[in-house]
RNA sequence: GAGGGUGUAGCUCAUCUGGUUAGAGCGCCAGGUUGUGGCCCUGGAGGUAGUGGGUUCGAUCCCCAUCACUCUCCCCA
């Protein structure tokens, strides 16, 4: 296709860049219909909307990238500096500049808890695959300032309830990362089962040995997966060395099974930093290929005060509406149908023509949703294209009809046609409009 | 960042081991009706074969590079 231009020839058109995507009227519906079903499931649990900047000072994202690591800061980050010489950072994940937020506007004066959503771009640089953008779209929430399970319970229950929504099955992956605390105790145990065996294990899984043992669980090389066959579990530890935790888990287990949501225990699943507490979760698919998740989320009892605020525990998710829509796709589900275009103006002669143009408005005042030809083709023509764009009634203005003030209204279903006052065509097509106006 | 696959009209794809003006279906436009759609018929527009090099008498087809897409590792949504 047409290629970028390299600096020479201004005729070649322009690509959207690399991992990034158009959303064109054809796929509109199924982004609505995403979007809108989660607005509704936020609006039943009470959770209020709000926006962010597209861009952040950057060192917000880097503190909760943390300094260690390597993933966010170095090379993943859509950042820039701006004519006033500071660093700002196009939004690389949705928590923290909800946080920011938080803190910024005082929201925990408001009450004890502050239940938000948000539908926000991510921009992240990394290597474009399927489910893997370098511009995606998050839809979110945050729970800030509960610390106990139903918290929890509450943040699940309303992930689950969206994927329903969409008619859609994940499975739930469930974990606990204790505290960091138990964690980092748990950390020392496994790095003493793993060093031994370290020439064995991957080569990247040799460095996440000296860095962050735990992330060896992501890994799918079955080398590491061997090392790990007999691995003590976090989860074990946790039980032993972390009654708090381990009773916070518990609880969350009953509660989901009281909500009849379906989960199973995954060791593997682990985060990297240290804010991290207790809960952690992913909804997988299995359609999806290796980027299968679809919603994930956890607890973050230290990230407010990693931001520098006072310490207030939070739970939360982000999930990936292109995974949404792409999982739809893969179980094929389509969004509900638009709402079909109601009347289309076919208009003879340059004087029908220029009639036209305010009938038309007056149509739309009467909240009647119709078009017309604004090209000037043959009465042929605009009836192919009033049929192609499936228009419940044509309207036909010409000489005729313009002495005798009438129109012609033709139901383009039943193929019959009757002049009548322009009047009495503008009410038939509004109790038209109305009837396939979706109820609500 | 590493590795594999792909790249021909707007879309989906042909073009048989490199050989004369690169084809089809769908879509689009127009005609078949002095003012009327869906079906049908006819005609038309639209491609320097992603781009740039190379090999060759000759390349869509072979080689190299580059860009894009795609899949995997990695990471996450």
């Amino acid at each position: 296709m047409s290629q970028p231009l390299s600096s020479s020839s201004p005729r070649q058109t322009l690509q959207s860049p690399r991992g990034t995507h158009d959303i064109l009227p054809d796929q509109i519906a199924e982004w609505r219909f995403v979007e809108e079903t989660f607005r509704g499931v936020c609006a039943r649990y009470n959770f209020g909307e709000m926006h962010t900047p597209l861009f952040e000072h950057t060192e917000l994202f880097a503190r909760t990238a943390g300094e260690s690591s390597d993933v966010l800061v170095t090379k993943q980050m859509y950042s820039f500096v701006a004519p006033d010489e500071q660093s700002y950072t196009l939004r690389a994940e949705g928590t923290a500049p909800v946080v920011r937020a938080y803190l910024q506007h005082h929201l925990e004066q408001q009450g004890p808890v502050a239940k938000l959503f948000y539908i926000v771009p991510v921009f992240r640089y990394e290597a474009p695959q399927a489910g893997r953008y370098r511009q995606h779209h998050q839809c979110g929430i945050e729970v800030l300032g509960a610390s106990g399970p139903e918290a929890d319970a509450e943040t699940l229950a309303l992930a689950s309830d969206f994927l329903r929504a969409l008619g859609i099955e994940p499975a739930l992956h469930l974990n606990s990362l204790g505290t960091p605390q138990s964690r980092s105790a748990y950390i020392r145990r496994l790095r003493e089962h793993l060093e031994p065996q370290r020439e064995t294990l991957s080569e990247d899984s040799q460095k996440r040995l000296d860095i962050n043992p735990l992330r060896v669980f992501d890994s799918k090389d079955e080398r590491d997966k061997a090392a790990l066959r007999d691995a003590p579990h976090l989860l074990d530890h946790i039980r032993e060395h972390d009654p708090e935790s381990s009773e916070h888990f518990a609880r969350l287990c009953s509660y989901l099974d009281a909500l009849n949501i379906a989960c199973e225990v995954d060791h593997n699943l682990v985060r990297g930093f240290d804010y991290y507490t207790r809960t952690a979760f992913e909804f997988v698919s299995d359609k999806l290929g290796a980027q299968g998740t679809v919603l994930g989320g956890g607890r973050y009892d230290g990230l407010v005060e990693e931001l520098g605020g006072p310490p207030t525990p939070g739970i939360g998710f982000g999930s990936g509406i292109e995974r949404l829509v792409l999982e739809r796709q893969a179980t094929g589900h389509e969004a509900p149908a638009t709402p079909p275009l109601i009347a289309f103006l076919v208009t003879m002669g340059d004087e029908a023509r220029a009639a036209g143009v305010p009938l038309l408005r007056q149509l739309r005042e009467a909240g009647i949703r119709c078009d017309s030809d604004f090209v000037g083709r043959s009465v042929k023509a605009q009836m192919r294209e009033a049929n192609r764009q499936a228009a419940r009634y044509t309207l036909l203005l010409g000489s005729d009809e313009l002495a005798q003030g009438t129109i012609a209204l033709k139901d383009m279903e039943a193929s019959t046609q009757e002049t009548l006052p322009r009047d009495a065509a503008v009410t038939r097509l509004q109790a038209a409009q109305h009837d396939n106006s979706p109820s609500r």
